[in-house]
DNA sequence: GTCTATACGCTGATAGAC
DNA sequence: GTCTATCAGCGTATAGAC
């Protein structure tokens, strides 16, 4: 009946379900902190159909891990299409970062805070997952054009990222009170022209705010 | 007898070897994967010792995370002592987090990458925690001598420390191969220069490694 | 595919001798 | 203070009906 899974409002697919609640638990909580009973519980679903779709608690982890770095993906293949240069492949992504954090905050919660070999053996640390290889690889075209000071590649992602990241760790921390996206200009301006008096900013800081 | 105690070679104290053990367990194997049992058998101690030292496994964690802050919090004790002005201070903190990530891996293992608040109920942030909020102090007073460009000294801590953090994080990771010493100078360069392409760094990466 | 009931290993913690 | 032996509970995973 095509007809009626048009109209009638669907509930929700039962893995989609345990997945959407897994992530909050696991978020909140910490993976060894939720048991498999909780996860059924608010997914409203038996425990039987937890293990047939996902084997078990660890690989609802892996499928959250494999879908939502996917999404991070989509996010830096979008600002490779986007945008032309490095500089501004880089503050898309950024930005978009961002933005997630205020309207996605699980998905990066789940990306960014846990050490996920803790629970996921043998995965490779996040920072060697293809999103992040291919963020690696715009900034060293940006080297190769002369858009981004030369010198180690994984210092100079170090330099550029690790601000915003760290940002993000603040805010999903709420030390840091106003969303991200306030933040974006001046976390940016420092990145790219440093931290350092000097005559664009010591009377305001105002700032190069396009800069790239 | 305190001449014995001079003289000859004292075994390790209980707590001392139960730390110990319990340090590098929870580095390498996470919190949530290490049971008392296996501390008790690395530290060589009986388990009536380890609760009537530490009170339980939690009671290790929280004895080693106060003790290994205030390790930090020495660290930036020292560098206030030693250096005069903000960004000397800043720099002189980042060399002693690289050479300690070098010298003793476990501890900045510890303070740096476990998220504490799965296993440390109710502990604050470790932002939050009073080395960081040193830091912070830091960086307002920089700004507020016009050393260090004005602005939100969370956005500004991000900044300056994020960099160096994630290169912490990626050293743990063996992702860096270097020594992070080896790498101070350049990012040193990045965070207060800027990652730009400008004339002072176009040609060579020379830079200003002697900034502040 | 979904569910309930059950099994069983492991872990944190305690009791009590020394 | 230190140790061994033991417990109780939880959490993962399975069996088997529907």
């Amino acid at each position: 009946m095509p007809y009626l899974k048009k109209v009638l409002p669907q509930p929700e697919p039962v893995d989609c379900r345990i997945l959407t609640a897994a992530l909050d638990l696991f978020v909140n909580n910490g993976f060894h902190n939720v048991s498999v009973h909780e996860v059924q519980k608010q997914a409203d679903v038996s425990i039987g159909s937890i293990y047939n779709h996902f084997g078990g608690k660890e690989g609802i982890a892996r499928a959250l891990y494999d879908h939502l770095l996917n999404e991070i993906q989509d996010l830096v293949d979008c600002a490779k299409e986007e945008k032309i240069t490095a500089v501004e492949r880089c503050n898309e992504i950024i930005r978009q970062l961002f933005n997630y954090t205020e309207t996605h905050q699980n998905i990066i919660s789940y990306v960014f805070q846990p050490r996920h070999n803790e629970f996921l053996p043998d995965e490779p640390p996040i920072c060697n997952s293809s999103p992040f290889v291919a963020i690696r690889e715009i900034i060293q075209q940006g080297m190769d054009n002369n858009e981004i000071r030369k010198g180690d590649v994984l210092v100079a992602f170090s330099a550029i990222y690790g601000g915003p990241i760290r940002m993000i760790n603040l805010r999903l921390d709420k030390i840091i009170k106003d969303p991200l996206p306030d933040l974006l200009d001046e976390i940016l301006d420092c990145i790219w022209q440093g931290m350092l008096v000097t005559e664009n900013n010591s009377e305001d800081n105002i700032g190069l705010h396009s800069v790239g």
